[in-house]
DNA sequence: GATATATTTAACCAAATGGTTAAAATAATA
DNA sequence: TATTATTTTAACCATTTGGTTAAATATATC
């Protein structure tokens, strides 16, 4: 064999799902051009129905591709019991660079739940006790629980605590696209994203710290 | 002259629209298929042809007709110098619907920002001023630089206050989809999305006052 | 060198697509 | 009733689509 299972992103399967990702972003499911995808991918159209047989099965691997390297991502978050400020520097930082580097591939699955997610089903459930908020036992579930339960913090909802936390910052996501091309133009072209961004972080740290914090 | 400029959803160009909308969103733009759109409109391809010329004019119109509804909507807010818990239940009330009621509208928005948003700049730039919270003259905006300067809160970025106000309500589009398909099956059907609803905002309004209330 | 895998070339095709047209029929209005 | 606006019918078409095939070539592995 020449090619294992692992990404690197130099062998041609990997190299036309990536191109795939795109195109379906770009374009969605239907308006998909397989013969775009190849000419990204800069391999032949043949060899997309030699490794997937059809578009469907291409979608499904991509997606699939895409949910791993996005979980993965989101365990980035370390493990370890730090202090709290420290523990929202962290999330702040993975979900930031989610949004903004893998942008694309949020995109990618943002798009299929759109879509009405029929896919995500099967691909995520599996994988369900890797999300670190899922609130089983979620790496950040438990330790925002344990942090409660030592009276570091007010006693609140924790799974609440965390879809703020994160939909807080998912805003950046949309900021670069909306500040250039929707309020870009305006007069407002001196609002750089990268502010934009330090602001956000900050200004959600002390909000939800000072929601949280006890008196 | 038979129907007016007016959307009263019973002439057949609004139902066009109508059915042009539901047809992007579960399709995207060049799954869409004009056919379709017809057979959901209950009127003949030809009639599309006559009144927007072809499909993105077609998807163009449909789009603006979606952007003055959801702008209508959020200026649903009362104008009235309310508390601040009474306002920020109004806000959620509206933003709830929003994402519930009217998720189809946001719903087709939305994947035309994931697309790139190029059709949004010249149907928004037009009626920023309407929109709540721009940071200019928005009413919302206002009515929180007010509630600050009366000196009612602390004193934070209320751009960023009012994006973390919304952006915390807004999993509750996802909700819906992601309880009933996803989460959903695995154990977690009992989970009603309207009880989810409810604790969020809640929760919502006890973590933002806590973290703007004056000691 | 033999073998297996990876990739290209170049052609093919039925089906569907968005768009178009002209004429007729229907409904509203004045 | 005459006029105008709305809607349907039924056909047409060039282009593109996803998918398929078979044979050739290239590359790696043993």
């Amino acid at each position: 064999m020449k090619n294992t299972n692992k990404t690197d992103d130099n062998n041609s399967k990997d190299k036309i799902l990536i191109a795939a990702m795109d195109e379906f972003v770009e374009f969605g499911y239907y308006g998909a051009r397989t013969q775009r995808i190849a000419n990204k991918a800069k391999v032949n159209k043949a060899l997309l129905h030699y490794y997937f047989s059809n578009k469907e099965r291409m979608y499904e691997e991509a997606l699939a591709k895409v949910v791993t390297l996005l979980i993965d991502k989101l365990n980035g978050i370390s493990d370890e019991p730090v202090e709290i400020e420290k523990k929202m520097e962290q999330i702040m930082d993975v979900y930031i660079s989610l949004f903004t580097d893998y942008s694309g591939y949020f995109r990618f699955v943002l798009s299929e739940v759109l879509r009405g997610g029929d896919k995500l089903k099967k691909i995520i459930i599996p994988r369900i006790k890797e999300i670190p908020f899922n609130p089983i036992n979620g790496t950040l579930y438990k330790y925002f629980k344990e942090q409660m339960k030592q009276g570091n913090i007010k006693k609140v909802n924790v799974f609440h605590l965390i879809i703020s936390i994160i939909s807080q910052i998912a805003p950046i996501f949309l900021a670069k696209g909306v500040i250039e091309k929707i309020i870009g133009g305006a007069g407002f072209d001196k609002l750089i994203v990268s502010k934009f961004i330090k602001d956000r972080k900050k200004f959600i740290i002390d909000l939800t710290m000072n929601g949280i914090r006890k008196e």
